[in-house]
DNA sequence: ATGACGTCCTGCCTGC
DNA sequence: TGCAGGCAGGACGTCA
């Protein structure tokens, strides 16, 4: 699923391909995909306008157009973005097709959750809310042991659903918050509050080195995400918990356990971490 | 404010 | 072979 490092992977290949076109047309597959302004209101509000660049914010891909207006994609569970050729036929799963001078964006999502919204200047879109309230991403400067143990002590939830909430830990989801448990030797069913300094430092460095080998790995291709040539990322060939319960552990031996915690499946070693 | 849990959505996998 | 049912899970709403 795309987590920051697919996010940030699909950026920079965006940035490169797509930078300086005009979008010449619009074609939506699946109305209720378009989450802001209406679905009827929506191409004629791009139309016409220029890539100026594209940006990422945690999990939001960001597509800066002329005007002061920002095309903001959130991916969720599935989502792709596939760069075509302008004479290709639409790929299935395809809810969202935006034709530039020489080449089409197709924003594809099998289950349908994830959303495009349209930001005008600086309207306040309501259905937007968790854009306006991300901490700190663990890649940024500001992602520090002090910023990490100010939000985890006084709360008492397990340190998986800390990691995956986006007010601590902007970008994080399932696939790194395991690898950066197991990686930390912490196990993800400990109480936020009960953990020490040393363990707090060693996981916001852990989280930081997991984020950015996801980056250098172009992401991790285990269910539908891929690249937006339509090649795999790498990273789950790293992976160490993540999809591999009742496989041993690559550390210890020990079989990947698979337990739910807050509703998410989540893997660890019972061994290594503790 | 916090934490637990249900809901959305649909392709795919499992089991009968 | 075919079908029903369960599962995956990010964000958000609801409830205690």
């Amino acid at each position: 699923m795309p987590e920051l490092p697919e996010v940030e992977t699909i950026k920079r290949e965006l940035r490169r391909k797509i930078r300086g076109q005009r979008i010449v047309g619009c074609s939506i597959q699946r109305k209720d995909i378009i989450a802001h302004p209406s679905a009827a209101a929506f191409c004629p509000s791009i139309t016409g306008e220029l890539i100026i660049d594209v940006e990422r914010n945690a999990k939001y891909l960001i597509v800066q157009l002329s005007n002061n207006k920002r095309l903001v994609f959130h991916l969720r569970l599935s989502g792709t973005i596939v760069v075509s050729p302008l004479n290709s036929t639409l790929e299935r799963f395809t809810r969202l097709a935006i034709q530039l001078n020489d080449c089409q964006l197709f924003f594809k999502e099998p289950r349908a959750l994830g959303r495009v919204y349209l930001i005008d200047g600086n309207e306040l879109v309501p259905t937007l809310k968790g854009f306006y309230r991300l901490g700190c991403e663990p890649i940024s400067d500001g992602f520090t042991f002090d910023y990490l143990k100010a939000k985890l002590k006084r709360r008492k939830a397990r340190i998986k659903s800390l990691l995956l909430d986006q007010n601590i830990c902007a970008g994080m989801g399932n696939i790194y918050s395991d690898e950066a448990l197991f990686r930390a030797g912490i196990r993800p069913m400990r109480r936020a509050n009960r953990m020490t300094d040393k363990e707090i430092k060693k996981l916001q460095q852990t989280l930081k080195d997991v984020i950015r080998d996801g980056i250098t790995n172009f992401g991790t291709s285990v269910s539908d995400y891929k690249r937006t040539d339509g090649k795999e990322g790498s990273f789950q060939k790293m992976l160490h918990v993540y999809g591999r319960e009742g496989e041993p552990c690559r550390k210890c031996g020990s079989k990947i356990a698979l337990k739910k915690i807050g509703n998410r499946g989540t893997r660890y070693c019972p061994k290594c971490q503790t």
